[in-house]
DNA sequence: GGCGGGCTTTGACTTCGATCAACAGGCACT
DNA sequence: AGTGCCTGTTGATCGAAGTCAAAGCCCGCC
């Protein structure tokens, strides 16, 4: 079993023989839709998909090890990675979650300086550092969309660093339950008022993410649950039948 | 007077006659050495430099104004500009600190997210956002060191969301130390042992970037200094005669 | 079904940093 | 010199979150 896990499959042996069409496996990916790929023409498409593949990644498996050498970058189809950041003394952070269609990766850098590792079972397209770095010479619109996906995540750190100084931990809790819901399904009508989502994180890294305990977590959860704000089945089924009361819980 | 402060003064004014040459303005300027502007070349330097010009700005001036219009974006040619996030019940956080040459500006957003500020006096060179977002699409060379600037502010971003998540009081005020004698003086030996330098910041400033109040971080400093870690002359003036030994007390 | 291990919850107690309050130093202005 | 303001320091007390400990729940496995 190679470092993905299982079940890999390089993408190029299904590739449509009309090279002026969409190569069949971008088809109906997530990355075109929002994700860098979306930069890309039919021709360019082809090219990376030669030598990129799709990988199921199972939960708890690393994708990038912090200090390693990378040699590849990937898109997250679906499921959720984490990128933590870990103290010389073991003390850890959760500093960024990639959703469906995010890209994993970090560019012009020989090695990582964190760790990306799947938070639930998750499924990506991989393909070559130096692959995707001569694109981007011949593309400006993929370093276009690279630099608009890296604005996106600076804004969203910089959010975060707002909840992880100066919100209690009741306010973290919710700031993050609220995350998930936004992200963890894209097509969902934004305007509903009441959300049901699987949640992608154990305790632990809900604590690792907000700079808490596991125990102080698992309190503020059964807080919101005591009030009504949220429903739980098996600890991991979450239930929000009004969003806008679970906003109020945030801290604005 | 107008935003910025006093002695504003268009830069094209000035300008060399000769132009296949870079203009007077941007001769020794910061930000062509690891600025953006160092991915223009002279005739591209001279078109921007048409449109921009320095100005002062003084210590708690505004630079950008949260949820306002953004017509213009800035170098910072010394000095410090913090970036700052407020919550509805103004809770504050600064998300960020600006030193030369950085840029400072949200590309591709009309409305700035996050308020800047200058914390010292600063100088800056401004032009307008219609200008950059022009030569953005004329120069792929621009809009790399863009998307090269974005990466580096988003991986500081995430150390400092380890800070902020994991570490106690004493590290997080010894992180800001370093922090700041890392980049306050460019020219500064990176080996050398022995670093001095004026902190550019309050200690509500240092409160607000850490997530702690004032009384903590007047604590801690005063620990450090009680310890021989660091010395202070006039509130302001740091002496790090060691900075190994404030490193051990960052927490790694 | 019963056993075992991992994840989660709950409770008792401790501690670090926040809060409240008083005061000291520096500086501008009268 | 005297006053007032701003910034920073120090002390006393409080409370939110951490730590330590025990028990419950869920699920896979024998």
């Amino acid at each position: 079993m190679n470092k993905y896990g299982n079940n890999s499959g390089n993408a190029a042996e299904r590739l449509d023989i009309h090279n002026s069409e969409v190569p069949e496996v971008c088809a109906a990916c997530e990355a075109r839709h929002g994700g860098i790929c979306g930069a890309l023409d039919p021709q360019q498409l082809l090219a990376l998909s030669k030598s990129s593949s799709r990988h199921r990644v199972s939960s708890g498996a690393e994708l990038v090890g912090d200090a390693e050498a990378v040699d590849h970058y990937s898109n997250v189809l679906s499921g959720v990675v984490k990128l933590t950041k870990t103290l010389s003394d073991g003390r850890q952070q959760i500093v960024g979650l990639q959703f469906a269609p995010d890209f994993v990766g970090r560019p012009f850098k020989d090695e990582s300086t964190l760790n990306a590792e799947a938070a639930t079972d998750v499924s990506v397209c991989s393909f070559p550092k130096a692959a995707l770095e001569r694109m981007i010479k011949e593309s400006a619109g993929l370093e276009h969309r690279l630099l608009q996906q890296t604005l996106k995540e600076l804004d969203e750190a910089r959010d975060w660093m707002v909840t992880l100084g100066r919100k209690s931990a009741a306010e973290k809790v919710a700031s993050l339950l609220l995350l998930i819901a936004r992200n963890i399904n894209p097509y969902a009508d934004p305007e509903s008022e009441t959300v049901e989502f699987d949640l992608p994180l154990t305790r632990a890294d809900i604590a690792d993410y907000l700079g808490l305990t596991i125990e102080t977590v698992s309190r503020q959860i059964t807080k919101l649950r005591a009030d009504g704000v949220i429903d739980i089945r098996n600890n991991r089924h979450i239930t929000v039948p009004d969003i806008a009361r679970l906003e109020v819980r945030t801290g604005a």
